[in-house]
RNA sequence: GGCUCGGUAGCUCAGCUGGUUAGAGCGUGGGAUUCAUAACCCCAAGGUCGGGAGUUCAAGUCUCCCCCGAGCCA
């Protein structure tokens, strides 16, 4: 059976997890619910990349040996993932001694095709960066643009790998429609091909804190080289012996790779040179998303606005914050992080339209329902006003998730529940009910309703897997498992429950309904996040 | 400095190959209602579409220049 890969960005241990991370995590988690749901065995991959002088030198900063600080922060990160309740199935950690072994492996295939050399770099290096700077500002003093701080000069001689001979294939892949997405940074990732690929250093010396290059004594690898294949070490499984060639019976290619856009070349470029080099295929497509400021200001240390992801989790739970960045941000563009928008949004579609449909319908229900779901008559068939809603929301839901926008798919759940609430509205059953022998008519009405709102718990499960078991347990409803183990239903099978669920009158009359209590509360914070 | 993307109501954004009075949600104001988490539903106000020039019968939508933001390459 085919898998569906995909994988966060290595996060790279030189600090704590900031919130850009946890925005990348929780998309991809989004994506991988998503296709578990509808069936697909899914190998959803995260990790650190823990390797590099800039690791070294903050581990000596804060006197801790490199590998202790990266237990640290690495431990750190996955901790955090499990208290998002993260479904990733692998947390890589380029530190691991498999790891080593598989870089080994995959640099003997390049180096058996001929595309390691040797070669003299000198220049003005800057360690924050791991680059060498190749326009190097002339003076004595030259400063990194990016990062301010002083470059060091070297001169060493390295392995190259030799980019330069993928050029043609490189163009042709970036030129394929959907490999990189969104499309709007298709042209950015040419231009830069389109100057002529250069070959680049692979190793560093005298960086201890590296992956050893066999056969070259005092090198190490570069480390975006070894944090790459990460990638592929993450889906061996752990117990098997690391074999590169097993990683294609084990998800390789991956679907999908989900990175900043601030790193695309290396995943649109040099990652897949590196493949070709070692003959490996080549992943489907590489999104790069937007970055999150935070109130229109750049989040950093010094200006001292970083949101926290601990933070945020703790005061506002992990569907508030779910919903914002789903449902708000267009995943791909830049987006704003507002603390008054998030918390208008979050009370708006989850506690008012949402959480409070359920809880006003199921009330109506069991007041004069005897505690239960109402006959359904003629709300039962699938021409009634919010079937039809509902079969548009749900598959626009599925089209908007394969296409990876959120909000669209955010959105169409949300229209759902509105129509609900407009529809109880206009029938107004507790009028009806004051009125002689209305009791079938509002029977059918309340049906209806508590059946679009399954509907909304039923579309809401890849965003908001909690709210929508919360949701499901009031209608009496199984909720859906798509965590890390959840089962595949193999394709043409009609028992993947996600799918059977959208169906028009899955909801059994008759069924008890327990005493509604709020799904999602108003958030209410005193102070800034 | 070069390249790329974006700059549309207070806020977040839709606006396909140029064509009637520029749309939605949030926020704001008003109304209606009481089943419900002071919730839901309805209505309204709000924009010289970053600035300037040009092409056209007609431009938010095409061309050029400039300004601002972001990323990449230097």
């Amino acid at each position: 059976m085919m898998t569906y890969t995909l994988t966060t960005p290595l996060y790279y241990v030189n600090d704590r997890a900031h919130l850009g991370s946890a925005y990348t995590t929780i998309a991809c988690d989004a994506v991988a619910r998503h296709q578990r749901l509808r069936g697909e065995s899914v190998m959803f991959v995260t990790g650190c990349d823990e390797h590099g002088q800039k690791i070294q030198r903050t581990a000596e900063a804060a006197e801790l040996s490199p590998q202790a600080h990266c237990d640290l922060i690495s431990e750190g990160y996955r901790d955090l993932w499990s208290r998002w309740q993260i479904s990733n199935d692998r947390f890589i950690r380029t530190t691991d001694p498999r790891h080593q072994q598989l870089v080994a492996q995959f640099f003997a295939r390049v180096q058996a095709n001929g595309d390691v050399v040797e070669g003299r770099q000198q220049g003005w290096y800057c360690v924050a960066c791991e680059e060498f700077k190749d326009d190097a500002p002339g003076s004595e003093d030259p400063e990194c643009p990016i990062h301010l701080k002083p470059l060091e000069w070297r001169d060493e001689v390295n392995l190259f790998f030799r980019l330069s001979r993928y050029q043609a294939q490189i163009e042709a892949l970036i030129r394929q429609p959907g490999f990189i997405a969104p499309a709007s940074r298709q042209k950015e990732v040419q231009n830069f091909v389109a100057q002529g690929l250069r070959d680049f250093s692979i190793s560093r010396i005298d960086l201890p804190w590296g992956i050893p290059v066999p056969g070259h004594e005092g090198h190490t690898f570069y480390v975006w080289f070894d944090a790459l294949l990460g990638y592929l070490t993450a889906l061996l499984d752990p117990n098997e012996p690391v074999v590169l060639e097993q990683v294609l019976e084990r998800g390789w290619p991956a679907q999908l790779h989900v990175i900043g856009k601030d790193i695309l070349r290396f995943h649109a470029v040099y990652w897949p040179a590196m493949l070709l080099s070692a003959g490996l295929p080549l992943p489907e497509r590489v999104f790069g998303h937007g970055f999150l400021t935070r109130e229109g200001q750049k989040m950093g240390k010094s200006l001292g606005n970083v949101l926290n992801p601990e933070v945020l989790l703790e005061r506002c739970g992990r569907d508030a914050v779910r919903w914002y960045l789903l449902r708000d941000i267009p995943f791909g563009e830049d987006g704003d992080f507002q603390q008054q928008r998030f918390t208008d949004l979050v009370n708006n579609d989850l506690a008012n339209t949402i959480g409070n449909l359920l809880n006003r319908t199921s009330a109506m229900a069991r007041r004069w329902f005897a505690d239960s779901v109402p006959p359904a008559g003629a709300a039962a068939q699938v021409d009634h006003p919010l079937a039809v809603a509902a079969l548009a929301a749900g598959k626009s839901v599925n089209v908007a998730l394969t296409d990876f926008d959120f909000r669209r798919a955010a959105e169409a759940a949300l229209q759902l529940a509105i129509a609900a609430n407009g529809f109880l509205n206009e029938q107004a059953p507790w009028k009806q009910m004051k009125l002689e022998g209305q009791e079938s008519l509002v029977a059918e009405d309340l049906y209806a309703v508590l059946e679009a709102t399954r509907w909304v718990a039923v579309l809401l499960a890849p965003l908001l897997p909690e709210l929508s078991v919360r949701m499901l347990v009031q209608l009496g409803q199984a909720p859906f498992d798509s965590g890390p183990r959840a089962p595949a239903c193999p394709p043409g099978s009609n028992a993947c429950p996600w799918l059977l669920a959208q169906q028009w009158g899955r909801l059994e009359p008759g069924l008890p309904l327990i005493e509604p209590q709020p799904v999602m509360l108003r958030l209410e914070l005193e102070s800034p996040l």
